[in-house]
DNA sequence: GCCAAACTTGACAATAATTCTCAAATATAA
DNA sequence: TTATATTTGAGAATTATTGTCAAGTTTGGC
């Protein structure tokens, strides 16, 4: 992988920004200093930064997929309320990966956890 | 929600078909009985049937939603290799809603857990 | 510093999954 | 058995994402 200025803001966006945001959302603001940047950069770059593990895809929230500069284990809790997306330490669910294997005999390469609800500003 | 015999045969397909099958899958099968059901009623039908509770929508696979009759509580794997869908019982997770609505404060209406890895025709 | 090979980009066309629109058909309740 | 509400099929429309390709950039060896 060589060293592209778009990649590098990419990734600079997404630490940035505490936010799980969309591919649109990084859009936005790389248009703002880089005119000319393009969508398919974008995904590229992404998808480049994901395979590298230097990022982290979040599928399964809403229909477009958001990504996360924090590439340790933990997992998401989006708000059905103001739709954000909050992350959750992964010693909530215990030993569920060797739980699993145990169970079924299968061998584990990731899992995710998703939760839907209301955060504590929406819960009111 | 007035009856439709359409959704009924969604319904009644999602219940004979072991598989958690793809919205394309329900088409195809469906077609071969109704030659002339519509593609956007089967997505509608699956909405509503979502919508009611009736079946779950499994979402964070590949590209394509995937569709449940299997309401009851319990997470899915799929293996890398040969894509297909398993059911993995809840209880790996232990006490993942406790632990999370105690640590957080939030309100938790629902959670989803995907794995991804290797089943144990796929594994040797 | 200069060059060739490999990589990356922008522009925009293409794709895939899903949703929307609307007139015609069907179901329901009185 | 009729009026009202719901559902359908057909196909256009939308949304997110990927593919194509010529032009621009990066890199390692000289």
């Amino acid at each position: 992988m060589n060293y592209s200025k778009q990649r590098e803001t990419v990734l600079q966006t997404l630490r940035e920004n505490v936010v799980h945001p969309t591919a649109e959302y990084i859009y936005d603001i790389m248009r703002k200093t880089d005119k000319s940047v393009s969508l398919a950069t974008l995904y590229r770059n992404l998808n480049q930064l994901t395979e590298a593990g230097k990022i982290k895809k979040i599928e399964g929230l809403e229909n477009s997929a958001h990504y996360d500069h924090n590439i340790h284990e933990h997992y998401h809790f989006i708000c059905t309320e103001c739709k954000r997306v909050f992350d959750i330490p992964a010693d909530v669910a215990g030993d569920i990966v060797k739980n699993t294997e145990e169970k079924t005999g299968f061998v584990i390469q990731s899992h995710d956890v998703i939760f839907h609800g209301l955060c504590n500003d929406c819960k009111k």
